[in-house]
DNA sequence: GTGTTTGCAAAGTGTTTGCAATTTA
DNA sequence: TAAATTGCAAACACTTTGCAAACAC
Protein backbone atom coordinates (compact mmCIF):
# COMPACT_ATOMS: atom_id res chain seq x y z
CA UNK A 1 0.00 0.00 0.00
CA UNK A 2 1.35 3.36 -0.78
CA UNK A 3 1.27 6.48 0.98
CA UNK A 4 -1.58 8.05 -0.72
CA UNK A 5 -3.53 5.11 -0.13
CA UNK A 6 -2.54 4.91 3.10
CA UNK A 7 -4.24 7.91 4.11
CA UNK A 8 -6.80 7.49 2.15
CA UNK A 9 -7.76 4.29 3.86
CA UNK A 10 -7.10 5.94 7.68
CA UNK A 11 -8.94 8.81 7.11
CA UNK A 12 -12.23 6.56 5.53
CA UNK A 13 -11.55 3.98 8.60
CA UNK A 14 -11.36 7.62 11.34
CA UNK A 15 -14.45 8.92 9.27
CA UNK A 16 -16.74 6.05 9.25
CA UNK A 17 -15.89 5.58 13.33
CA UNK A 18 -16.67 8.96 13.31
CA UNK A 19 -13.78 9.83 15.01
CA UNK A 20 -12.12 13.49 14.10
CA UNK A 21 -8.92 12.64 11.99
CA UNK A 22 -6.42 14.75 13.89
CA UNK A 23 -2.58 14.29 13.06
CA UNK A 24 -2.27 11.37 15.69
CA UNK A 25 -4.79 9.26 15.08
CA UNK A 26 -4.13 9.44 11.40
CA UNK A 27 -0.60 8.38 11.93
CA UNK A 28 -1.59 5.33 14.41
CA UNK A 29 -4.19 4.45 11.67
CA UNK A 30 -1.56 4.51 8.83
CA UNK A 31 0.69 2.45 11.32
CA UNK A 32 -2.10 -0.18 12.59
CA UNK A 33 -4.04 -0.28 9.01
CA UNK A 34 -0.99 -0.21 6.51
CA UNK A 35 -1.38 -4.12 5.96
CA UNK A 36 -2.02 -7.58 6.93
CA UNK A 37 -3.34 -7.94 10.58
CA UNK A 38 -1.74 -6.79 13.55
CA UNK A 39 -1.38 -7.02 16.97
CA UNK A 40 0.03 -3.85 19.38
CA UNK A 41 0.37 -2.85 22.61
CA UNK A 42 0.21 1.01 23.45
CA UNK A 43 3.74 0.67 24.53
CA UNK A 44 4.68 -0.57 20.50
CA UNK A 45 2.78 1.72 19.10
CA UNK A 46 3.77 3.87 20.61
CA UNK A 47 7.62 3.29 20.00
CA UNK A 48 6.79 2.83 16.39
CA UNK A 49 5.11 6.31 16.15
CA UNK A 50 8.26 7.77 17.87
CA UNK A 51 10.47 5.86 15.43
CA UNK A 52 8.38 7.13 12.46
CA UNK A 53 9.20 10.47 13.76
CA UNK A 54 5.48 10.92 14.95
CA UNK A 55 5.04 13.61 17.87
CA UNK A 56 2.58 11.76 20.46
CA UNK A 57 2.15 11.08 23.53
CA UNK A 58 1.69 7.86 25.39
CA UNK A 59 -1.83 8.76 26.98
CA UNK A 60 -3.13 10.08 22.97
CA UNK A 61 -1.89 6.62 21.75
CA UNK A 62 -3.95 4.84 24.51
CA UNK A 63 -6.71 7.42 24.66
CA UNK A 64 -6.77 6.01 20.29
CA UNK A 65 -6.85 2.67 20.77
CA UNK A 66 -9.60 2.53 23.15
CA UNK A 67 -11.53 4.55 20.93
CA UNK A 68 -10.18 2.48 17.72
CA UNK A 69 -11.70 -0.90 20.21
CA UNK A 70 -14.91 1.36 21.31
CA UNK A 71 -15.48 1.92 17.45
CA UNK A 72 -14.97 -1.62 16.58
CA UNK A 73 -11.95 -0.56 14.60
CA UNK A 74 -9.66 -3.11 17.00
CA UNK A 75 -10.23 -5.92 19.44
CA UNK A 76 -8.67 -6.09 22.53
CA UNK A 77 -6.93 -9.85 23.11
CA UNK A 78 -6.63 -10.60 27.04
CA UNK A 79 -3.57 -12.58 27.09
CA UNK A 80 -1.51 -12.03 30.13
CA UNK A 81 -2.44 -9.66 32.93
CA UNK A 82 0.44 -7.15 32.42
CA UNK A 83 -0.47 -5.49 29.38
CA UNK A 84 -3.36 -4.66 27.08
CA UNK A 85 -3.22 -6.56 23.17
CA UNK A 86 -4.66 -4.70 20.80
CA UNK A 87 -5.48 -6.67 17.27
CA UNK A 88 -6.67 -4.90 13.82
CA UNK A 89 -8.26 -8.69 12.43
CA UNK A 90 -11.92 -7.78 14.27
CA UNK A 91 -13.72 -10.81 12.45
CA UNK A 92 -14.18 -13.57 14.17
CA UNK A 93 -10.93 -15.48 15.00
CA UNK A 94 -9.15 -17.47 18.14
CA UNK A 95 -5.44 -16.83 18.85
CA UNK A 96 -2.07 -18.98 19.13
CA UNK A 97 -0.50 -17.11 22.33
CA UNK A 98 3.80 -17.93 21.98
CA UNK A 99 5.14 -17.89 26.16
CA UNK A 100 8.38 -16.95 25.67
CA UNK A 101 7.79 -14.20 23.23
CA UNK A 102 4.77 -12.59 24.19
CA UNK A 103 3.52 -12.99 20.23
CA UNK A 104 0.30 -13.65 19.66
CA UNK A 105 -0.83 -15.20 15.89
CA UNK A 106 -4.33 -15.76 14.51
CA UNK A 107 -6.15 -18.39 14.17
CA UNK A 108 -8.47 -18.43 11.56
CA UNK A 109 -12.23 -18.84 13.26
CA UNK A 110 -13.01 -20.91 10.14
CA UNK A 111 -10.66 -23.60 11.36
CA UNK A 112 -11.86 -23.99 14.70
CA UNK A 113 -14.95 -25.84 16.58
CA UNK A 114 -16.00 -25.81 19.68
CA UNK A 115 -18.82 -28.02 20.66
CA UNK A 116 -20.67 -29.02 23.82
CA UNK A 117 -20.58 -26.24 25.68
CA UNK A 118 -22.90 -25.93 28.53
CA UNK A 119 -25.80 -23.23 28.49
CA UNK A 120 -24.64 -20.21 29.92
CA UNK A 121 -25.34 -19.07 33.38
CA UNK A 122 -29.16 -18.05 34.04
CA UNK A 123 -29.62 -14.50 33.26
CA UNK A 124 -26.67 -14.17 30.71
CA UNK A 125 -26.19 -14.75 27.39
CA UNK A 126 -22.87 -15.73 25.59
CA UNK A 127 -21.09 -12.38 24.21
CA UNK A 128 -18.28 -14.02 22.82
CA UNK A 129 -16.11 -17.30 22.84
CA UNK A 130 -11.93 -16.33 23.47
CA UNK A 131 -9.92 -19.36 22.74
CA UNK A 132 -6.10 -18.71 23.52
CA UNK A 133 -4.01 -21.64 22.56
CA UNK A 134 -0.74 -21.36 24.66
CA UNK A 135 2.12 -22.59 23.12
CA UNK A 136 5.81 -22.85 24.40
CA UNK A 137 8.73 -22.87 22.34
CA UNK A 138 10.56 -26.91 22.28
CA UNK A 139 14.10 -27.67 22.01
CA UNK A 140 15.32 -28.72 18.54
CA UNK B 1 -15.33 -30.84 56.17
CA UNK B 2 -14.48 -30.18 59.97
CA UNK B 3 -11.73 -27.99 61.61
CA UNK B 4 -9.47 -30.71 61.82
CA UNK B 5 -9.61 -32.29 58.31
CA UNK B 6 -9.32 -29.07 57.02
CA UNK B 7 -6.30 -28.68 58.70
CA UNK B 8 -5.06 -32.22 57.56
CA UNK B 9 -6.11 -31.69 54.72
CA UNK B 10 -4.23 -28.15 54.38
CA UNK B 11 -1.03 -30.05 56.02
CA UNK B 12 -0.94 -32.69 53.07
CA UNK B 13 -1.34 -30.25 50.42
CA UNK B 14 1.41 -28.12 51.48
CA UNK B 15 4.05 -31.46 52.46
CA UNK B 16 3.22 -32.66 48.76
CA UNK B 17 4.07 -29.19 47.13
CA UNK B 18 7.11 -29.14 49.70
CA UNK B 19 6.00 -26.05 51.26
CA UNK B 20 6.51 -25.35 54.74
CA UNK B 21 3.43 -24.89 56.22
CA UNK B 22 3.86 -21.68 58.15
CA UNK B 23 0.63 -20.63 60.06
CA UNK B 24 0.06 -18.07 56.93
CA UNK B 25 0.31 -20.61 54.57
CA UNK B 26 -1.71 -22.80 56.60
CA UNK B 27 -4.23 -20.34 57.01
CA UNK B 28 -4.48 -19.97 53.11
CA UNK B 29 -4.86 -23.32 52.21
CA UNK B 30 -7.57 -23.64 54.53
CA UNK B 31 -9.55 -20.93 53.03
CA UNK B 32 -8.65 -22.34 49.42
CA UNK B 33 -9.15 -26.11 49.71
CA UNK B 34 -11.48 -26.38 52.28
CA UNK B 35 -14.63 -27.65 49.85
CA UNK B 36 -15.28 -27.13 46.71
CA UNK B 37 -13.89 -25.10 44.09
CA UNK B 38 -12.97 -21.42 44.01
CA UNK B 39 -11.62 -18.54 42.15
CA UNK B 40 -9.69 -15.95 44.74
CA UNK B 41 -7.77 -12.94 43.69
CA UNK B 42 -4.91 -11.96 46.01
CA UNK B 43 -7.24 -9.02 47.17
CA UNK B 44 -10.21 -11.60 47.91
CA UNK B 45 -8.60 -14.17 49.82
CA UNK B 46 -6.72 -11.23 51.78
CA UNK B 47 -9.74 -9.58 53.13
CA UNK B 48 -11.06 -12.86 53.42
CA UNK B 49 -8.46 -13.80 55.88
CA UNK B 50 -8.31 -10.61 57.65
CA UNK B 51 -12.38 -11.35 58.11
CA UNK B 52 -11.01 -15.22 59.46
CA UNK B 53 -8.98 -12.81 62.03
CA UNK B 54 -5.64 -14.78 60.13
CA UNK B 55 -3.23 -11.70 60.45
CA UNK B 56 -0.97 -11.91 56.65
CA UNK B 57 0.18 -9.40 54.91
CA UNK B 58 -1.30 -8.76 51.48
CA UNK B 59 2.64 -9.38 50.16
CA UNK B 60 2.35 -12.91 51.73
CA UNK B 61 -1.21 -13.96 50.25
CA UNK B 62 1.25 -12.33 46.80
CA UNK B 63 4.27 -15.06 47.65
CA UNK B 64 1.57 -18.08 48.95
CA UNK B 65 -0.68 -17.76 45.69
CA UNK B 66 2.19 -18.01 43.34
CA UNK B 67 4.08 -20.82 44.74
CA UNK B 68 1.16 -22.65 45.25
CA UNK B 69 0.59 -21.86 41.57
CA UNK B 70 4.10 -23.15 40.72
CA UNK B 71 3.83 -26.24 42.71
CA UNK B 72 0.21 -27.19 40.96
CA UNK B 73 -2.18 -26.30 44.00
CA UNK B 74 -3.18 -23.67 41.88
CA UNK B 75 -3.60 -22.42 38.27
CA UNK B 76 -4.13 -18.97 37.27
CA UNK B 77 -6.88 -17.65 34.96
CA UNK B 78 -6.27 -14.38 32.41
CA UNK B 79 -9.47 -12.70 31.88
CA UNK B 80 -9.06 -9.25 32.65
CA UNK B 81 -5.57 -7.27 32.48
CA UNK B 82 -6.50 -5.47 35.65
CA UNK B 83 -6.19 -8.31 38.62
CA UNK B 84 -4.66 -11.96 38.43
CA UNK B 85 -7.34 -14.98 39.15
CA UNK B 86 -6.74 -18.28 41.15
CA UNK B 87 -8.55 -21.31 40.73
CA UNK B 88 -8.68 -24.00 43.08
CA UNK B 89 -9.43 -26.23 40.12
CA UNK B 90 -6.24 -27.79 38.34
CA UNK B 91 -7.72 -30.07 36.24
CA UNK B 92 -8.72 -29.76 32.48
CA UNK B 93 -11.68 -27.71 32.30
CA UNK B 94 -13.20 -24.25 30.92
CA UNK B 95 -14.79 -20.48 31.94
CA UNK B 96 -17.71 -18.70 32.04
CA UNK B 97 -16.77 -15.12 32.63
CA UNK B 98 -19.62 -12.84 34.09
CA UNK B 99 -18.18 -9.30 32.60
CA UNK B 100 -20.27 -7.10 34.87
CA UNK B 101 -18.96 -9.12 37.70
CA UNK B 102 -15.96 -10.14 36.67
CA UNK B 103 -17.43 -13.66 38.18
CA UNK B 104 -15.56 -16.89 37.21
CA UNK B 105 -17.82 -20.05 36.84
CA UNK B 106 -16.11 -23.28 36.02
CA UNK B 107 -17.20 -25.25 32.14
CA UNK B 108 -16.14 -29.01 32.75
CA UNK B 109 -13.78 -29.82 30.40
CA UNK B 110 -15.61 -33.10 29.47
CA UNK B 111 -18.67 -31.14 27.77
CA UNK B 112 -16.01 -29.28 25.72
CA UNK B 113 -14.90 -30.61 22.14
CA UNK B 114 -12.53 -28.07 20.49
CA UNK B 115 -11.80 -29.36 16.83
CA UNK B 116 -9.79 -27.97 13.46
CA UNK B 117 -6.92 -26.20 15.32
CA UNK B 118 -4.23 -26.16 12.98
CA UNK B 119 -0.79 -26.99 13.93
CA UNK B 120 0.79 -24.89 16.42
CA UNK B 121 3.94 -22.12 14.98
CA UNK B 122 6.93 -24.03 13.78
CA UNK B 123 9.51 -25.00 16.79
CA UNK B 124 6.48 -24.75 19.34
CA UNK B 125 4.26 -27.28 21.25
CA UNK B 126 0.89 -26.81 22.71
CA UNK B 127 1.03 -26.25 26.36
CA UNK B 128 -2.87 -25.19 26.89
CA UNK B 129 -6.27 -24.44 25.49
CA UNK B 130 -8.02 -21.63 27.45
CA UNK B 131 -11.29 -20.90 27.01
CA UNK B 132 -13.08 -17.88 28.00
CA UNK B 133 -16.70 -17.89 27.19
CA UNK B 134 -17.76 -13.95 27.88
CA UNK B 135 -21.07 -13.90 28.66
CA UNK B 136 -23.05 -10.66 29.65
CA UNK B 137 -26.10 -10.06 31.84
CA UNK B 138 -29.22 -10.08 29.76
CA UNK B 139 -32.38 -7.95 31.12
CA UNK B 140 -35.39 -10.35 32.02
C1' DG C 1 22.06 -22.87 63.82
C1' DT C 2 20.76 -22.53 58.99
C1' DG C 3 17.91 -21.57 55.52
C1' DT C 4 13.08 -20.09 54.68
C1' DT C 5 9.36 -17.08 55.22
C1' DT C 6 7.15 -12.96 56.71
C1' DG C 7 5.83 -8.02 56.91
C1' DC C 8 6.60 -3.61 55.97
C1' DA C 9 7.34 0.16 53.20
C1' DA C 10 9.26 1.52 49.04
C1' DA C 11 9.63 0.92 44.27
C1' DG C 12 7.82 -0.70 39.93
C1' DT C 13 4.67 -1.34 35.97
C1' DG C 14 1.04 -0.36 33.11
C1' DT C 15 -2.88 2.65 32.79
C1' DT C 16 -6.04 6.54 33.71
C1' DT C 17 -7.18 11.23 34.82
C1' DG C 18 -7.50 16.44 35.47
C1' DC C 19 -6.86 20.28 33.16
C1' DA C 20 -4.91 24.07 30.35
C1' DA C 21 -3.53 24.66 25.66
C1' DT C 22 -4.38 23.34 21.04
C1' DT C 23 -6.87 21.72 17.19
C1' DT C 24 -10.94 20.52 14.42
C1' DA C 25 -15.32 21.38 12.25
C1' DT D 1 -16.36 29.78 18.39
C1' DA D 2 -17.97 25.63 20.28
C1' DA D 3 -16.72 21.08 21.05
C1' DA D 4 -13.26 17.57 20.77
C1' DT D 5 -8.56 16.26 21.37
C1' DT D 6 -3.92 16.53 23.03
C1' DG D 7 0.07 16.37 26.29
C1' DC D 8 1.78 16.65 30.55
C1' DA D 9 2.30 15.36 35.12
C1' DA D 10 0.10 13.54 38.86
C1' DA D 11 -2.68 9.93 40.47
C1' DC D 12 -3.95 5.16 40.26
C1' DA D 13 -4.43 0.05 40.87
C1' DC D 14 -2.13 -3.90 41.21
C1' DT D 15 2.10 -6.33 41.96
C1' DT D 16 6.92 -7.02 43.17
C1' DT D 17 11.08 -6.25 45.86
C1' DG D 18 14.71 -5.37 49.54
C1' DC D 19 15.71 -6.35 53.84
C1' DA D 20 15.54 -7.05 58.89
C1' DA D 21 12.98 -9.75 62.16
C1' DA D 22 10.60 -14.07 62.96
C1' DC D 23 10.05 -18.76 62.09
C1' DA D 24 10.58 -23.86 60.69
C1' DC D 25 13.37 -27.74 60.66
Amino acid sequence: MNDHRRYAHAIELLRAAKLRPTRQRMALARLLFASGHRHVTAETLHTEALEAHVRVSLATVYNALHRFTATGLLREVVVDGQRSCFDTNTTDHQHFFIEEEGQLQDIPAANVQITGLPTPPPGTSIRRVDVIVRVAKVPG
